[in-house]
DNA sequence: TAAGTTTTTAACTAAAAAGTTAAATTTTAT
DNA sequence: ATAAAATTTAACTTTTTAGTTAAAAACTTA
């Protein structure tokens, strides 16, 4: 008996479905596009997956799981604070690059409904982790090795540094008026420039 | 002959249609919702403006004037370059406060369709605006007042450290599994805090 | 081959929403 | 008072979409 397990397939429509909902949001996601973009039809995607929520629900799940910062790696490690924060800066922006959508799909989609996330990070580590990597920032604030700052708003400024720009993008391409080409090299430039503002603004 | 300028009723409308659009989006937006929210009905919806495109078209450009920084009065005024960064934090965070929904409904709305934009920054002297500003940098930079960063980044930084903590709101809150009122408090503390780090960054 | 499983085809239903209209009523200005 | 403008009412059409279904075809595997 063949347990219904084609991975193949279901792995063609979770492809479709987080490339259209990403696109396109919950709101603006048709399932005919999704189907279409898998290659397969409507009936399909109701024989595997029973409604667009469910499907939705799926994708989303995956992409919070993605985006939220694994300090693991890095509180781990035996570097000093500031190769740990260089370190993250450079992950964390190759990460946004290759999935440069990634961010404002979230950011809408929680705001449009918060209630989505109160169920999926209760369990997850992170925070114990921030804290962890929150705690070796103040020891080494303590003993002079960096500036001190309120850790809390040190790991935002990390990731506003990090994140917002690629969020911005078409608002920029606006405002300086350039290409995406021309775009694309400015936000390239910016694991060594927010590399290097943090190190300036963290100097003793 | 009266001419139809009863602009109390379309400031209604436009009122509504704001909330309504900033809350839910293009897509989730209702015509009936915008409508009820105004105290009137469909019908006269339609008189007023002739489509629901339409009428998002008016509130989008009303936003996008909004949000994109003035840097008009920071140039013009006499202060030394860490006293207009710290003016223009304040106020932006100030502002941003005060209307946290429009970055993510401008986000959303532009990276869903960013012809949007192409149009309506085209005339603004924004960006000349903004080029005057990153000269006086430069020319601080050149004196030794102020480190060396590339102008550009740096602006973009400024805007980053005071807009993404708004933007993730949600995502914030249930990472750090705090309430509404405690997490007012932390962004609250942010004018401060984001100006600090601004002026140990820049601390020559 | 035979049984079970996956996939397609091709409809269909029900619901929601935008857009439209015409006629009646109310308000405003002259 | 009366003409023009604003507003309501209430119905309607059209379009779009999610969800559903049944039957046939194709594939898989024992």
């Amino acid at each position: 008996m063949a347990v219904p397990l084609d991975l193949s397939t279901e792995q063609k429509i979770l492809e479709a479905a987080k490339k259209v909902f990403i696109q396109k949001g919950l709101d603006g996601a048709r399932l005919d596009e999704i189907a279409s973009e898998a290659g397969i039809n409507k009936a399909l995607l109701h024989y595997y997956f029973r409604s667009k929520e469910n499907l939705f629900e799926t994708i989303f799940d995956q992409m919070i799981a993605k985006i939220v910062p694994d300090f693991t790696a890095i509180v781990e490690s035996s570097k000093t604070i500031e190769e740990k924060i260089e370190h993250f800066v450079h992950r964390y922006i190759d990460f946004v690059s290759e999935n440069p959508q990634l961010p404002v799909f979230l950011i809408t989609e929680v705001n449009r409904n918060p209630e989505r996330m109160k169920d999926i990070l209760g369990q997850t580590k992170n925070f114990a982790k921030m804290q962890q990597f929150a705690f070796q920032m103040i020891t080494e604030m303590q003993v002079g090795r960096i500036k001190s700052f309120n850790p809390l708003h040190l790991i935002l400024n990390i990731i506003s540094l990090c994140v917002f720009p690629f969020i911005a993008k078409p608002i920029l391409q606006a405002v300086l008026q350039i290409k995406d080409d021309d775009l694309s090299i400015i936000l390239h430039q910016r694991k060594e420039e927010v590399s290097l503002f943090l190190r300036e603004a963290l100097r003793p």
